[in-house]
DNA sequence: ACATAGATTTAGGTCAGCCTAAAACATTCC
DNA sequence: GGAATGTTTTAGGCTGACCTAAATCTATGT
């Protein structure tokens, strides 16, 4: 019934859906990396279970039960990661393969002894939120820093996991969660920028200010 | 290449060897609890991948090679069971049923990590030597308790934790790795006995001795 | 030594999750 | 509005890991 293949599914449907993006056969192709006529059938499987809504041509989206699979396997997965940060002492950078696989194989047992292990944490090494049980993500309102202007000084609420590389140079340049830092330049052409972490400066391309989300102080 | 059925068989097959038993089709489809006809379709497969030895009709063995294999997925299964006790309060009856998913979703470095943050242990909470990442055993020579005369003064030295209702019924009565416990009687007609746990005397069934290893003090 | 019971293997099938190639549909551009 | 382009689905296949039923082998008892 639950396999590893439909927890991924979900979530990457899951991911698109957050990011306001529909989730088309191609886009999900994409992120699997499986071939489109595989995202078809398996799209008709779930939905004849009852996890998503699939119109032909029309993309698909997930329903209620959908959902809370997709919160349940993200809560695992954070969890997770904030664990191999703090017990283990993994970088940030390399949590997430090792999440990836740890997400599918824990009971709801395991899930709560890591939890309360954790001390109920609310947001994973990236501050990406950790859902509860119950499926209630607290999603803060943070903006791209690429989207920042110079002269703002903003502090780090998340960094998007979604490229290892990125992770280990924001870290190699200083920079972590809520870490402050002032924009001191901003390039129109490029979206390029040079920020101040600490007493240092360091240049951020436009790539790297997307994966970064913050707050204003 | 590396599947959970791949591993599961290669362990099951070793397991039965360490007992010195001839690991068969029908032995191992018991243990595994799938078809006899699913045995040899899988042993045939791994032969082929040069795991075992396979004779028709005459049972398995397994080579260097599978050894290897098995005692990788030990490790990793003890490592486990030991983390779970120690890091997230697990009792050791409800070990063994996590570990057994974790142990195929987990890295080399993952393992390490693991292992590091143990203490590098020797023993699992059952007991159960920890195999060295060079697939090395420090098997104690235990005998099982169902083999002692009355009189004997011994020290719990392993569990097996085939039946986690025993592991359960153990600490019940007070009974854990490293408990000395005085066999007070011993009855020849059901293999029964009485035992001494500190103040305490205990009735303990043949079936219960036979999964308690100990060591004479 | 030979029938027979029990263990094992073969034959043929299912299901999940993937694939490629071809067909059907949707969109966009003149 | 119709051809070209791109996306999605259908059709047909494959592989790993299982299954049942039937055939074959081994071992046992007299």
């Amino acid at each position: 019934m639950k396999s590893i293949s439909t927890e991924d599914y979900i979530k990457a449907i899951y991911k698109l859906e957050g990011k306001g993006e529909k989730a088309t056969t191609s886009a999900l192709a994409g992120q699997l990396e499986v071939a489109d006529a595989s995202i078809t059938d398996m799209i008709k499987k779930l939905s004849e279970r009852g996890l998503l809504h699939y119109e032909p041509y029309q993309g698909v989206e997930l329903t209620a039960k959908g959902r809370k699979v997709a919160l349940a396997t993200l809560r695992r997965h954070r969890l997770w990661e904030m664990f191999l940060v703090q017990f283990l002492g993994f970088s940030w950078d390399m949590v997430h393969d090792e999440a990836e696989r740890l997400e599918h194989v824990t009971s709801d047992e395991l899930e709560h002894q890591l939890d309360k292990a954790l001390g109920f944490p609310s947001v994973d090494p990236h501050g990406d939120p950790i859902p509860s049980k119950e499926g209630v993500v607290n999603d803060t309102a943070s903006s791209s820093l690429a989207e920042c202007e110079a002269g703002s000084v903003v502090k780090i609420s998340r960094v998007s996991d979604d490229n290892s590389e990125i992770l280990i140079h924001a870290s190699q340049i200083g920079l972590a969660l809520n870490s402050k830092l002032t924009i001191k330049e901003k390039k129109t052409f490029d979206g390029s920028m040079v920020v101040k972490v600490g007493s240092k400066q360091h240049f951020i391309s436009k790539e790297v200010a997307q994966a970064i989300f913050v707050e204003y102080v």
